[in-house]
Order: C-alpha cells, then sequence, then structure tokens
DNA sequence: TGTACATCAGTGAACGCGCGTTCACTGATGTAC
DNA sequence: TGTACATCAGTGAACGCGCGTTCACTGATGTAC
C-alpha cells in the first residue's frame, strides 16, 4: 500500500506537502507573495497543478504555510546572537539591533505586502500554531535589551524600553516601504550617515543639552 | 454638437472625468484600493461599465489619478497649521507633528497597500505631474521645523533633523503596518503614554544623563 | 517465484468565474433646410 | 418655426484571458493466489 509518488519527490524522502511549502518559499523569497499563482508554485515544485488539494484546503492553507516558514528561515538566517546587555556598548549594540532589524524586515515585508488585499491568508496565518508575531519577536527582544543595560545603569533609568523598540522597527518599516513603492529607488540600506544619527538621536535626544 | 450626456451627470457641471476619478476616490477612501474593480469604480459613478475607457487609456490611469486626487485630499483636511519653530514648546510641538503624521498615513497607507503587486499604477503615479512624494512631504516639513527649531536655539545644535523625521514617519508606518497586518487588532492609535514616551525619547534620548 | 488484481496519490485537461476591455448600438443635442 | 438628419459620448452585452479548483484517468506499488 504505497501508491504512486510525485516525479520530482524520487530519490528524496521528503513529504509532497513539505516539498510543495518548500517550493512556494523560495517564489516568496525571489519575488515576494504578490502575484503568486497555484500554477507558479506547481512548475517550481515539478508536480501536477491540482496535487495541491490533496494536502491543502486552498491556496490560502498552502500560502500561510510557506509565509509562517518563510519567516521562520529568515529569522534562523540571522547570523550570530543579538547584542546582550552589558557587551560592547550601548551605542554599538544598538548599531546592531538595529542593522538586524533591518536585514529581518527587508526579507519578510516584501512577502507580506499585498496580503492586506488577501484577509484569508492572514486569517489562516493566525490559525497556524507558533504564532509569528509579525516582527513582534525582535521588538521585545530590543525592548528586552534596553531593559537589561537599564538595570546595568547603562541606560538613563527615565528610558522607555518600548519607545525604541517602536522607534527601531518604525524605521525599517519606512526603509523597506520606500523601497517597495518606489522600486526604482535604493535599496533599504540606509546611509551610514543615517544610521548614525539615528542612533545618535536615540541615545541622546534633540533637547539643548542645558535643559532637563 | 453636444452629444449623449451620461444620466447620473444630469444637473452637474461635472465632466464624466472628474465624475470618475471622485468615485475611484470615495472607494479608495472608504475600503482602499485592494481589490477595486472597474466595474466598482462604474457602479459608485453610476455610469455604464466601458466609458471609462473614453477617457483613460486603461484602468491603471484612472486609479493613479484617483489616488493623487485622494492623498491630496486627505492632507489637504489636515486642520490648522503645523507648529513653527519657535511656539509654544518643542515636546508640544513634536506631538502634534506625530499626531499629523499619524492621520495622515492612516488614511493614505491603506490607498497603498498592496500596490507594490501593480507595477503599472505605481509607474502611471510617477509620471503624473506635480508628484505626490509619498509623504515626503510632511517628512522634509518636520525636518524643516526642528531645523528652524536648532536655530532658535530650542533644539540641540548637533541634533539630526531627518533622522528624527524619519524616526516620527516611521513610528506611523508601523502602526499603521501593524494594522493592516492584523485587521482585528486595535486601530493605528497608539496609548498616550506611548506617544509620551516617544517624544520623550526624541527629547532626551536613552543615554545615562551622566554620560556625554 | 510469478502473475493478476486492488489501491490511491499523482496527473493535467477542463470547468466556472471574475476580471479588464471592446464595440455595435442608443439617443440627446446641434445643424440644414 | 418645424422637421429630417448627422454627430458622438454614453451604454451594456459580450469577448478573451488567467485564475483557483475539480475530477476522470494513470501508473507505481502492495497483496492474493
Amino acid at each position: 500500500m504505497s501508491p504512486r509518488r510525485a516525479a520530482a519527490l524520487r530519490g528524496g524522502d521528503q513529504s509532497l506537502r513539505e516539498h510543495l511549502i518548500a517550493a512556494a518559499v523560495r517564489l516568496i523569497a525571489r519575488r515576494g507573495s504578490a502575484g503568486l499563482t497555484v500554477r507558479d508554485i506547481a512548475r517550481e515544485a515539478a508536480v501536477a497543478d491540482g496535487v495541491l488539494y490533496n494536502h491543502f484546503a486552498d491556496k490560502e492553507e498552502l500560502l500561510a504555510h510557506a509565509l509562517h516558514a518563510h519567516v521562520r528561515a529568515v529569522e534562523a538566517a540571522q547570523e550570530g546572537e543579538p547584542p546582550r546587555p552589558g557587551e560592547r556598548t550601548v551605542e554599538a549594540n544598538l548599531r546592531a539591533y538595529l542593522d538586524r532589524a533591518l536585514a529581518v524586515h527587508a526579507a519578510i515585508l516584501p512577502a507580506f505586502a499585498g496580503l492586506s488585499t488577501q484577509p484569508k491568508v492572514l486569517a489562516r496565518l493566525a490559525e497556524l500554531p507558533n504564532p509569528l508575531a509579525g516582527g513582534h519577536g525582535l521588538r521585545s527582544e530590543l525592548a528586552g535589551y534596553v531593559r537589561g543595560e537599564q538595570g546595568l545603569g547603562r541606560v538613563a533609568p527615565a528610558a522607555s524600553p518600548e519607545a525604541v523598540a517602536t522607534l527601531v522597527v518604525g524605521v525599517c518599516h519606512d526603509l523597506v516601504l520606500g523601497h517597495l513603492l518606489d522600486p526604482m529607488s535604493a535599496p533599504p540600506e540606509p546611509s551610514p550617515g543615517l544610521v548614525a544619527e539615528l542612533v545618535a538621536t536615540l541615545l541622546h535626544g534633540i533637547a539643548r543639552p542645558a535643559d532637563g
């Protein structure tokens, strides 16, 4: 009782279900989820058009799993550990967090662009176990870092870790969105000068030094 | 030589072209540009399906004009003048700019959501005269304000107006995007506490006061 | 061991639908007489 | 002034296409004898 096997699976031990998700993830990573058709995915997987319905209720369920896997893969691909409180300098660590956050958002946001068009996919995503938290992982990680530095006395007691996280994540969204809405513009890599100024603003604020 | 007139235009002096743009703007304002069909627009305008092709090359050209008009309308609908350097306090003015920027982005971003799916619309938009600058108007307005305060000595000379503008606009994108990707969540109105913390962070930074 | 049959995931042509777009027709208005 | 005709923007049924989805068929594998 082991019936026909997809030609594209010869030699591997992957299930067709995983094979389809992997193909969709590859396409999403390559050109985002916008305009992705079931035929595109079937061709990428080298598999018949209709077979996905043997493993998923509909296109949305497959897409949701693929988005989930894509985000997990991007997060896992981050090299090294995020800075921990007490290491190096606060300035260097903020810069590192900004770099990390930007890399993650640049890889993830295009996959979600135009997804507000497809509430069904978002609904399916929300149903999956191990929710993604939509970048909230990095956000709370950063907030936790700032809180840790507060405990060590390297960050002002009055500082708001949540505000810092929101500002950093916001900058990432801003840079990536700008690129998405104007593909001809420069890629979402801010000039080193801007990064330095952003970090300096977060560190020292803009109020006149004499002020309280 | 004044041939047939659209039934929906009886009594008005609007051209059918403007009438179609106005109808599209109404739909965009109501539910964003995602999933908008030419039939939706024709029905909203109470006009025949095909008549838009007498006035526009294709759907994209009509959408581009409608998006343009929508953004212009949202910007024009902003009440009052933006704060000017020297007025009230820097803190109150930053808060006012944050409020303004958030209101504008909440009204505009949904119209652009999923537009990266449709590069043709973006290309048409770029061809229109009086370019929109995609929120860059507000951005440079805010940067200009900060620069003005620097001149008056109410903001530190070392502060970066561009960094402040990027951080504020970024927060707006962040809040609105979060709502777009999770429509069930709270509307894009940050808690007053978060707004105060964001402004405080921008003003004073997070570095330990003793530090340089 | 060899042969006929049953199983069922995989296959891909075909279906139905909604979309953008077209075009033969309509009819209100201006013109000729 | 009244009547027949020409004009052309408006009308909406119909076209073609691409999409998500279905389903009769295929064929590799396990089982019965």
